[in-house]
DNA sequence: CTATCAAACTAACAATCGTTAGTTTTGTTT
DNA sequence: AAACAAAACTAACGATTGTTAGTTTGATAG
């Protein structure tokens, strides 16, 4: 077996030392001293810096794409799709808090071929996601304030929650879940 | 005069530069080709790449300190403190928007002594922000969810105003602060 | 004119960058 | 014990980094 798994590990220390200091502050020897090796080792397992980041954030973006896929062509109500969205938001965090930062704050220093797909990706995400606030206020749903504020407003929060949940210790992913979608779509007063 | 505007010139086009690549990804090279001169001679202006960071970061932190204080020491309700602050948010976007990005994303670069104290005002303005919403809970002006939520919730929005707002053509800043107040305070559906 | 001075320039530095080539170590399988 | 492959190593490369030293340019004031 070609060690997809030690491949895996370097990913992994990767997007940690990403989401402190950004992919153009960490160097390869960082990497290599964060895995206990030398900078020329982590060759045998990658092809390059490069390589890292755009596994990181294509696979994620890959991941949003699929969520929210599924929730489109549901037959669920508007506040049920957004309820599901915020859902979505969490279920990735949870799962991978560290990679989500090179997603929201490195897809720039992608290489053409993927930053074109990434931002194709994100365009089709937010696109969906204008959509179903779209409906809801045609049918009575969601208040008709500004379109793009109501988006921006809640997609602003979810995309940012990779911040701010590995924070918070005693709040559970159901609950914050549940509070989530009370705040974001009830308000706060 | 030692051409303070030029030094200003620098640290203007520096905050575009720093908005689209981040503070690392940005050369000396980079920021003199957009001045239209050569790297060397910035150092007649600048003492430093890490002194054009600090100046960002620090005057935008310490303008949000100061509105902050003003808020938390008027008499208004509680929802007038939250309106007041997201009119504060909105004011400061206006004024400086890709400022706004260094102090975002790129505030961990700053080095020991001035990052200390970001990070203490930083802290001091989320206090701030938690004592108020808590005040409102026990008040019963606000509704009684996770306050760590309710602050989350608001702040990521608020403070990702700059990246989203530059790109909105058709809403002007009274209309958004109108519907943004309505959106974070009062939820969407 | 000439003196002055800010603001540009050229040239170079030591350090660090991502990466390659070739070699040795380590652990498992025969 | 021998053979093999995975994964580490040493050494080095060419390019680029922030920054400095010293020099020239160009506009303004006496």
């Amino acid at each position: 077996m070609k060690s997809e798994s030690r491949k895996q590990e370097i990913i992994n220390a990767a997007s940690v030392l990403f989401k402190e200091k950004g992919y153009s502050a960490v160097t390869m020897r960082d990497l290599a001293k964060t895995m206990g090796i030398k900078a020329a080792s982590l060759y045998n397992h990658i092809q390059s810096k490069q390589e890292i980041l755009s596994t990181i954030i294509i696979e994620l973006a890959e991941e949003f794409i699929a969520g929210m896929d599924k929730i489109v062509v549901s037959d669920h109500t508007t506040v049920q799709k957004l309820e599901n969205i915020i859902d979505l938001h969490i279920d990735v965090t949870l799962r991978n808090a560290d990679g989500l930062a090179s997603l929201n704050s490195d897809w720039m220093h992608l290489e053409e071929e993927n930053l074109q797909y990434f931002e194709k990706m994100r365009l089709e995400y937010e696109d969906n996601f204008r959509e179903i606030v779209r409906k809801g206020v045609a049918n009575g749903e969601i208040k008709s304030y500004n379109i793009e504020i109501m988006v921006f407003s809640t997609l602003s929060t979810l995309r940012t929650l990779y911040l701010w949940y590995p924070k918070q210790q005693n709040i559970d992913a159901n609950i914050l879940k549940k509070d989530m979608i009370s705040v974001l779509l009830k308000g706060v007063v």
